[in-house]
DNA sequence: AAAAAAACCGACCAAGTGGTCGGTAAGAAA
DNA sequence: TTTCTTACCGACCACTTGGTCGGTTTTTTT
């Protein structure tokens, strides 16, 4: 933590309401006066505390967005023992919580990327950085379910990150259309009669 | 067609260029004059064939965008027989086709629908419509597969479909930030897998 | 309490934005 | 050829955008 309070204060609040609206919005289609507004405070502030509206941003990817995917989707992984279980549990856990947020307009993370996608680079590649860590993390879960004989050996980790990640993104989009508990549901059936299809079986 | 062709052949060209920079830049991040420009028409040209920019991307959507998701995601799976050697195929194609796009920015719909989600709920309609009509062509042929014998009776078409696409809107976003080939590979095997665990047991 | 540094204000700027409107070419109808 | 309609031009408008800057308040240091 720093010590420069108010400093660090500020910043905060402003990034927070930042990402809100972001999130909310889209990055194009919201004004930094719009941030400002909210919070009652100037332009002086603003570009006081930052460079401009891509450093803005960039300074919210690194500091609130990573940690929203880090505990929502990354921890509630690590060096947990069945991997099956655990990627059925956190993605539930994880479509549960956007299903009753009634201001849902889909993943962070998806969201942004597209958002940014070919338009952006320097933003991209933070983007781009959050989902290589996840999907690190989902390779090395597998790869340990291998040994602990849990996971089939024939499987193909990174293909089947790559195919959780797809699904989980695609998922959250297609909520936010509405319909969401009904959508959840059914992709967690999918996805466990997927899981299911690749456990290892007992030995006779 | 409509008679009036020269009325109709200047719509079509700004509604093409249009389609290309919204895809491009986004809806939000691009302005009228930029399509305009690289037309080398004017303002007034465009005001009088269209109300706003909310009515002219419209008119892209029911004019453009149907037919895009249509040709490459509808028709190559309608009415044909055997819905997993199908579905395989088309996704492939699709996923092909992005590939070897060299100006690829993702996925048509799914790119616009977060873009307008929850902020445009008239453009958001009609998006929303296009991937419905995909979700039934969809859950069609898994019931039709049923009675033909390829597809086991206990599955969930309609969450089978979701599960679907829901992937294949994942993957389009992934392939974007590059790797596209492996990614697209990866997807292919995995939804193999996938589907081949659904298949018919022959009775013994 | 005085001085210095940090935090914030808000008027201002140039460059857009979507959209309007009176006018003018060009092709069809008379 | 004249008339009329369709298609298009581009100056203009009110408003918003990201960003600047001289100045003021608040906080910390001395």
């Amino acid at each position: 933590m720093d010590k420069n309070l108010k400093r660090m204060a500020t910043m905060h609040r402003m990034q927070v309401t930042g990402l809100e609206l972001f999130y909310k919005q889209g990055y194009y289609n919201t004004s930094i006066d719009d941030i400002l507004k909210e919070l009652s405070l100037s332009k002086g502030a603003f570009y006081y505390h930052f460079q401009s509206k891509e450093d803005f941003f960039i300074s919210i990817v690194q500091n609130l967005i990573v940690q929203k995917v880090y505990s929502m989707l990354i921890e509630p992984i690590e060096g947990k023992e069945d991997p099956f279980r655990t990627i059925d549990k956190c993605f539930e856990n994880a479509l549960e919580t956007a299903e009753h947020n009634e201001y849902d307009y889909g993943f962070v993370l998806s969201n942004f990327m597209a958002e940014f996608n070919g338009r952006n680079e320097e933003i991209s590649k933070y983007l781009r950085d959050i989902y290589r860590v996840w999907e690190v993390n989902l390779v090395t879960i597998l790869q340990k379910g291998k040994t602990d004989g849990f996971v089939a050996r024939h499987i193909d980790s990174e293909g089947v990150a790559t195919y959780l990640i797809s699904s989980f993104i695609g998922i959250r989009m297609l909520m936010v259309e509405g319909n969401s508990k009904m959508l959840s549901y059914q992709f967690m059936q999918q996805l466990r009669h997927y899981l299911a299809s690749m456990v290892q079986q007992e030995l006779v």
